[in-house]
This record gives structure tokens, sequence and C-alpha cells, in this order.
RNA sequence: GGUCCAUUCGUCUAUCGGUUAGGACGCCAGGUUUUCAACCUGGAAAGAGGGGUUCGAUUCCCCUAUGGACUGCCA
């Protein structure tokens, strides 16, 4: 089946592609990409006409691979799935249930990734936004961008462009454009000023010291460092004219029981969450508000992040009971560890998305690996992203924190590399050079790694790899010799070649016919295959470990591979020792 | 310290009260072979510990241990 009409947004303005030094990605004071959800747009958006203008070579070809191995219709979809009506939906206050309730039975599932611009893009940002993605596309739904750059200090636009490129690397593709929280700065200072005028939150004159020296003191004398503001409940009479940031009036009675669909119903009593801050003394906001308020305004009906948020999503749940507004689902998906079981770091090695591409593994491989740590369905290990599309469910994302494993991830990407199309596999490989800083290939060694993919894709389970075995097929005349293919050289090794050349020039240059030629020297020397193919690898590969030297001689074609022999014959004049 | 979360082969996981606890990676042993891989066959390998509930617990509850997250005018 083939899904060729996907809802979109409208076509991306900022690309992946296209944001550079110059652009920051975003325009400034575009509105949000609000989702439309209309059955009619559903229906007559072709998914391919954004995508294609948007990519690099790399991006359109895993595009197209989406596309054509696409999985089924979308009304089939939403009749089955949700298994979040049963879980997130349902507010335990009864304040909510009623709005919440309603939208999710009829709202399309609209999801968002919200990386901060701070440093590399980590590879668990790189499976949330998967996940996200999967949930989105799997329903018929929106996955949204926006990049949380609220912390001015922190943020640069190279960490921004990262992961912009990781997305694109990892074909997770996003509607509408990414957005900037910072743009947005307006809009949350316009709705924490809503809850100071209707006393859902309040003006806090406290000072920084202040707030400092009373956590001192807390920790000096082992009590709690929660923070409580005088200011709550203080007469507006008795205000200084100073600087003050606005706080949350958090409940301080009762408990605020999160519907999580991974993490099940988890229960925080109140009188333990603080009054947080929502507005900084400068008038920016801080991130519990502005994550708030922008999910809310793109229409966000899942939201899927790292557990580290759970005990925040209990506090922001506050803004959402303030200002009245539904609640997402959520879904605290657990953080990756590295083998050792403690949080990926850069202790563990990469931890950067570019990394790994860096590192060479294809992108259908890292989607795959990524999807199934942590997320299973039933023992499916490989699967297309059609698949991993159809199958997604929250339900289906485990409890526990998963290691990373790079074993695994390999064999995962060597499946993929077996079945990939042959030119994607090289645009992917010419991302990887680049990535990796290696230098390029020019169009004569695309034109034989190209040719050679169909039997060397098989038995390689990276880029560096694939790249060694075709090194054959890469390097010029005269072909070097390495100190192993040279042991492989013996006495008669001049003999054999020279037998073998007339054979050569003689037959048609196709498989059968070459291993007929090879045939006959055996007959004629009764040897086996292996003695003729020792000298002819080290001739035309100049290396001991190679792929089979009757696919090489199809690649190389007749007249480099008996250049090759002669060059051989040539330098080689008297050999001794090895293994005559 | 407090709050919250987690715990099945080395690793990722299946199981949704009754199974000889299944699969995958890795590992080991064979096989195939044109070198290296790849590939094929077989094997070893697990319910953290202790209490309950139940006719019956890996599965439900409690405690302990261990690991993790949060506890900012960071996100």
């Amino acid at each position: 089946m083939i899904r060729a009409k996907r809802p979109r947004m409208t076509p991306a303005r900022i690309t992946p592609s296209r944001v550079t030094e110059g652009s920051r990605g975003w325009a400034k004071n575009t509105p949000m990409p609000m989702p439309k959800h209309t059955g009619s747009q559903r229906k007559s958006r072709p998914r391919c006409a954004s995508t294609i203008s948007r990519g690099t070579c790399a991006m359109s070809v895993k595009r197209r691979t989406l596309v054509s191995l696409s999985p089924f219709p979308y009304s089939v979809l939403n009749t089955c799935l949700p298994s979040w009506r049963n879980l997130g939906y349902q507010r335990v206050n009864s304040r909510m249930s009623a709005t919440s309730s309603a939208s999710a039975k009829t709202s399309p599932v609209v999801t968002r990734i919200a990386p901060s611009p701070t440093g590399d893009m980590h590879i668990g940002t790189a499976r949330t936004a998967l996940f996200n993605w999967l949930f989105a596309r799997g329903h018929g739904g929106t996955f949204l961008m926006r990049i949380e750059d609220t912390d001015r200090a922190r943020s640069t636009p190279e960490a921004t462009q990262g992961i912009l490129d990781g997305m694109a690397w990892l074909g997770l593709d996003y509607d509408g454009e990414a957005v900037s929280q910072f743009e947005r700065a307006g809009r949350h200072a316009e709705v924490a000023h809503q809850m100071l005028a209707a006393g859902t939150a309040y003006k806090c004159f406290a000072t920084q010291e202040e707030i400092e020296a009373f956590r001192e003191a807390a920790r000096a004398t082992g009590t709690s460092t929660l923070y409580r503001s005088p200011w709550r409940d203080a007469d507006p009479s008795t205000y200084p004219d100073a600087p003050y940031v606005i706080r949350m009036k958090a409940p301080r009675e009762g408990v605020t029981v999160v519907q999580d669909a991974v993490q099940g119903e988890v229960t925080f009593k109140n009188e333990l969450l603080d009054d947080m801050i929502v507005l900084r003394s400068d008038g920016t906001p801080t991130y519990m508000l502005a994550v708030v308020v922008d999910d809310h305004d793109m229409g966000v009906t899942h939201v899927i992040r790292g557990d580290d948020h759970l005990s925040n999503a209990a506090r922001q749940m506050t803004i959402y009971t303030a200002m009245g507004w539904p609640l997402p689902v959520y879904a605290h998906i657990p953080l990756i560890f590295g083998p050792d079981g403690k949080k990926m770091s850069k202790r563990h090695g990469a931890t950067g998305v570019k990394e790994y591409q860096a590192m060479g593994y294809p992108a259908a491989g890292m989607r795959n690996y990524l999807a199934r740590l942590g997320w299973s369905h039933g023992d499916d290990e490989f699967f297309t992203d059609a698949q991993a599309q159809e199958w997604f469910e929250l339900d289906g994302i485990n409890k526990a924190p998963a290691r990373f494993d790079t074993k695994k991830l390999e064999n995962i990407c060597g499946q993929h590399l077996a079945v990939m199309e042959d030119a994607e596999i090289l645009g992917e490989i010419i991302g990887y050079l680049a990535a990796a800083g290696e230098t390029k290939l020019t169009d004569a060694q695309q034109t034989r790694l190209l040719a050679s993919l169909p039997f060397l894709k098989g038995s390689a389970k990276t880029y560096p790899q694939l790249i060694e075995k075709a090194r054959f097929a890469l390097v010029d005349r005269p072909v070097s010799m390495d100190e192993k293919a040279q042991k492989l050289v013996g006495s008669v090794s001049n003999g054999i070649l020279e037998e073998l050349t007339p054979h050569l020039q003689s037959v048609s240059w196709e498989r059968d016919a070459l291993e007929e030629a090879v045939g006959r020297v055996m007959e004629a020397q009764e040897i086996g295959f292996g003695k003729v193919a020792a000298p002819l690898r080290s001739a035309l590969a100049g290396r001991s470990a190679t792929p089979s030297v009757l696919d090489m001689m199809v690649v190389l074609g007749r007249d480099e591979s008996l250049a090759r022999i002669a060059d051989f014959m040539a330098s080689e004049p008297e050999q001794t020792g090895g293994t005559a």
C-alpha cells in the first residue's frame, strides 16, 4: 500500500538544508504553525510535495523510500489505535475532564520535539524525536519542531543548526517551520500577566540572594529547600517599587496526579510542589511557562519526552489548570543509558547524533535500533519505517531505561544496508564522508562504487566497513600492496598469472566466463581455486582480505583488471619466500 | 536529605496469574568457503533479595537492596 497522501502543514519555508549562518531557521514574528485538521486537507495533500523541495540528496532518496514502503490507509489507524484514550487523557481533576477527554476523542494527533540548542544534539534527543515522529506519522498526525532557546546565554546558532542537521540526517521530517521559543516571549509574558490578573499567579519580590540564603540555611539544618514566598498572599499595597518575578500560586493541599501513558498514574503531594517562577524579573519567561504555552498554542495533543520531565509535568499542570486549558497526553519515556548503566555521557564515547553519522551508520538502521531501544512490538527486531509507524504505540514503551549497545546497532545497520537501494547507499556514503571530514569521491569512484554495491552491501555493517571492502574499486593504478598481500605472493605467482592472462583476454567479461577462465588454470596446474585467487587478489586489490576476485574483475572491467595483473607481474619479477 | 521512577539471559526485550520463561544482539561449537566477512545449524545463558495475596506467581501488594531522575529567576 502506498501512503501517497499524508496530511501536511503548509510547505516548509525554512528547511534544514537552507538554514545557514545567515539564517536562523525561522522568521521573526512568524505565526505558530497551527495545525488545521480537516478531512479534505488530509486527503488532498500529497506527502512528497514539500519533502522533495526540502531535502538534500540523501534526504530525498530516503523520503522516496518512506513513501514507497508506506503502510496503510489513514482511516484504519484511527479506528484501531489510541491506547491513550484509556490512559493519559482522563483527568483526575474534574475541572478539566470535560474539555480534555472531549478533545482527545476528536482531535488528531499533534506531537513535537522541543530540544534546547545548548550543545550537540544528544542521541537521547534523537530517540525522543523519533518516538514523536513515529507516533504522529503512524496516526496521520502532525509532528512539529520547536527550538527551546529561551536561555540566551547558552543557546547558540551552531547548536540549532546541529539539531536541524541531525533531524535531516535521521530523516525525521517535521511539519511546518521550526519555531523559536524565544521569539514567542511576548506571548508567554502575556499569559503570565493573565494569570496574575486572574489571581492564579502572584508577584514575588524576593531577591535571588534572599532565596539562596534561605536554601543555604535549609541545607545546613537538613530541612526542605522548597522556598515559600512571603509574597504569595501579600497585600498589593505593601508591594515595594522593585523588580519582581511572577510565580504560580500552586495548590498546597491534596495531590496532583499525572496520568502518564508510559509511567501510569503518578501521584505528587501538592505540599511538595513549589510556586514555580513563570516570568523572571527581567520579564522573560521560564521554560516551565514557555513549554506549556507553546504546547497549547501549537495544539500539541501528546507530549512525549524524557522522564526527567516527569515531576515537571505535575508542576506544569498548574498552568494548564490556571488557564483552563486541556491537558495533553503525557508520555514520559526513560532515558538512554550507557553500557555501564549510567546516564549516557561523553565517557561512553559518542553521545551526539552527528558523531553517529560520522561513524558511518546508515540512518535507517539508526532509526530501527533507536526505536527498538525501550520500545517493542512483540519479537520484531528488524523493521522498515513504515512498519514502525504502523506498530508504534505508547503502551509498547518500556518504563525501564535501556542501555545503548553498539554491537546490536551495528547488526541492525548491517541488515538495513543489505536491503537498501544502491543509489540510497551511495547518497548516504557521500553524506557520511562529508560528516567524517573525509575526501569526496570522484565521479569515477562513484561509478565503480555503485557497481560494486550489489555484492558488497550484504556483508558490511557501516559505511567505513563498506568503503574498506570497496577499496579495490576506489584506488588507482598502480595498486600498492600491504604486508599481508605481500605474504600471499609466492614464487609461482607470476607463473599462475602469466598462464591466466591469455584466458582472461579471450573471454567475454562476465562472471561465469571469468570463473571458467580461472578453472582452466586450475585444471592445467592441478591446483584449487584458492591457489589462483591468491595472487590474483593481490594483483587486483593489493590486499589479502577483499571481495571475491571474480566480482572485483567484473567491477574493474577488462582493461583495468588486465592492467593491474600486468603491473603486478612487472613489479614482482623476483618473488621469493611466502607461501609458494 | 526529600519526592518520583525502575529491576526477566552479559545487552535489548516477549510474557499482560497456569509456558520446558520465547526472540534478537553478543558469546561458544560445528558447517559452508576464494581471503576477510557474510551466511547456515546447534549450544550455554535470566525473573535482585525477603515477605505476603492466591489452588497457583516473573506477572498483583509490601519491605529491603541497587540504579536513575527531579529537587534553579537551566531547559
